[in-house]
DNA sequence: CGACGTCCATGCCATCAGGTTATGGATGCG
DNA sequence: CGCATCCATAACCTGATGGCATGGACGTCG
């Protein structure tokens, strides 16, 4: 009897999603293939999991217990993947620092160099990651430490410490009518096409969509960048598609002929954050790399840590 | 990042080993395949998990830290699984009662009986489990109780009463010059070829070979039976291959004409035992089915439980 | 009341992961 | 110096698995 992770992620999703099509849709899988896995998983174990309706997939008895103990039983299987990887880096005295782009700025070089200081010996290794995953790679464990923006989804499971604090601006394509302008307030975009995070972001793509600061007025959708990278997005934008919030320094780090930054009043700003595993609360590495980048960014700072 | 556990196990019987070639020949797949294995989870990772040599395969730091808790991780994972089938059974007013040929006996009808009194409404389902499963199907969770031989590898992890205790006579082919004899001494037995369990089976094999009683004299092996079956071990005797010890009980339930059973001296006496998990402490209706044991087999009953 | 939408199941096909056997290279041993 | 041991590689083959298209059941709506 061994059964593949994989089908109890499956299980895990369609026992959430009550249904197997939305459950397929959300693990990029056709539905044909999602019902397979449950009923591999079911014959597996020999035993029922699911009562099938019109009304979608409902738990038996045996699934709900099954349900109630796969989640942990899958965290601690991602824990002990990470604790190796982790320990990998931190026997070859390598820091790996993810980094969503866009929260990696000026004060990047100068928070390597202190830590170069602090840490002789060390090598630290950036790993850019698309936006698709706003933890930076701390949620898959492939990163240490992480430089990002707040707020983000799963943030609660995390450590983290605000860095510094900028407004956000609209990206606009240079041929928009409203590219002209100084200054643009929010409710004037309300009508505007958006180019958005993919769905599976959940809340972070809505918190770029500031669709908390609409008063109601629903969202157009535009385009969506799978991707999660600049280029793709930035495209996106310029071709025309859509227009999207960034924050200020996308002006400086994202320059583009085609494209043009400009302030909006009546959106909350962003946050650049650093963020670390609980367990990285002992791991003195890790608490230096910290207490860099608090070193090295404008104070003060609000000692908000969650 | 999705890892098999299949990959797990694979990757904690090497690290237990320290040698590819017999962590495969332990988990009845080629060394190539094995090898692909290894290197699929570390890839998967992003990690080196062992060092290769000349010796055989020492595990990393990374290795390892991972090899410290995968362990834990299966057993929670297999817990998980057996939960959702117990759930099942349950549901279903089911108890799966596993045995191992040769340990139910004569008491077997009237626990079943007694237990229909007690429980009525309930089905017992009786499971018959290859001697290759020695826990009768306690250790996949495919049997909520169990009626087995005493001892057997793995009964720390479980609960167990002695039932009864019965002499280990000798299984022989009815052409076999000892056949004849009324009453045979283990020493005899000692150049024997037997016919043995799968190597899997660890020390349960042992203990069926009496290796302990043999004052340090070798034991040839003349079969193995892999199947785990009465049918595939008694066929073997009767060909001649090897001789078997076996429980008394077992010349009323595998009489055949060409095999006969005799008393032998100097070996141990075997037990039959009823077994549970140590989550079945508070279920009342296996309390209740053991119970039914205790009070249809002959008294006393040493309190052995462990 | 029939057309339609929503679900899940099934059949067929293409693909690829994973296994096996055979073999190679490195290294220690009698 | 042949041999045994141990891991890696190559070539091949089978079966699992996913995708597409489609079917059947059932509720809903015009």
């Amino acid at each position: 009897m061994d059964v593949d992770t994989r089908l109890l992620r499956s299980f895990a999703a369609v026992a959430e999603e009550g249904n197997l099509t939305h459950a397929a849709r959300r693990l990029f899988v056709s539905q044909p293939a999602l019902t397979k896995q449950i009923r591999q998983l079911e014959s597996q174990l020999g035993v029922r999991l699911f009562t099938r309706s019109r009304a979608g997939m409902t738990l038996t008895a045996a699934g709900r217990a099954l349900a109630d103990r796969v989640p942990a039983v899958l965290v601690g299987f991602d824990q002990a993947l990470q604790e190796a990887k982790s320990v990998a880096s931190r026997a070859a005295r390598v820091l790996r620092v993810g980094f969503l782009a866009g929260a990696a700025n000026e004060a990047t070089q100068q928070i390597i160099a202190a830590f170069g200081d602090r840490r002789p010996g060390w090598r630290v290794e950036m790993r850019a990651a698309p936006w698709t995953d706003p933890t930076a790679g701390l949620a898959s464990g492939d990163a240490d430490v992480a430089l990002l923006r707040l707020p983000f989804p799963g943030q609660d499971s995390l450590h983290t410490k605000v860095l510094l604090t900028e407004p956000r601006w609209v990206a606009l394509p240079v041929t928009h009518p409203l590219a002209g302008r100084d200054h643009i307030s929010f409710r004037e975009l309300w009508d505007q096409p958006f180019v958005a995070a993919p769905a599976d972001t959940g809340w972070w793509r809505d918190w770029w969509l500031a669709t908390g600061e609409r008063e109601g007025h629903p969202v157009t959708i535009g385009a969506v960048t799978d991707s999660g990278q600049p280029d793709d997005w930035l495209t996106a934008i310029a071709n025309g598609y859509g227009i999207a919030l960034a924050p200020e320094s996308a002006a400086r780090y994202y320059a583009r002929p085609d494209i043009t930054y400009r302030p909006v009043s009546g959106v909350s700003p962003s946050q650049v954050g650093v963020a670390w595993p609980v367990t990285a609360d002992t791991n003195p590495v890790i608490q230096d790399f910290i207490r860099c980048c608090l070193d090295n960014t404008p104070p003060p700072h609000p000692d908000r840590m969650t």
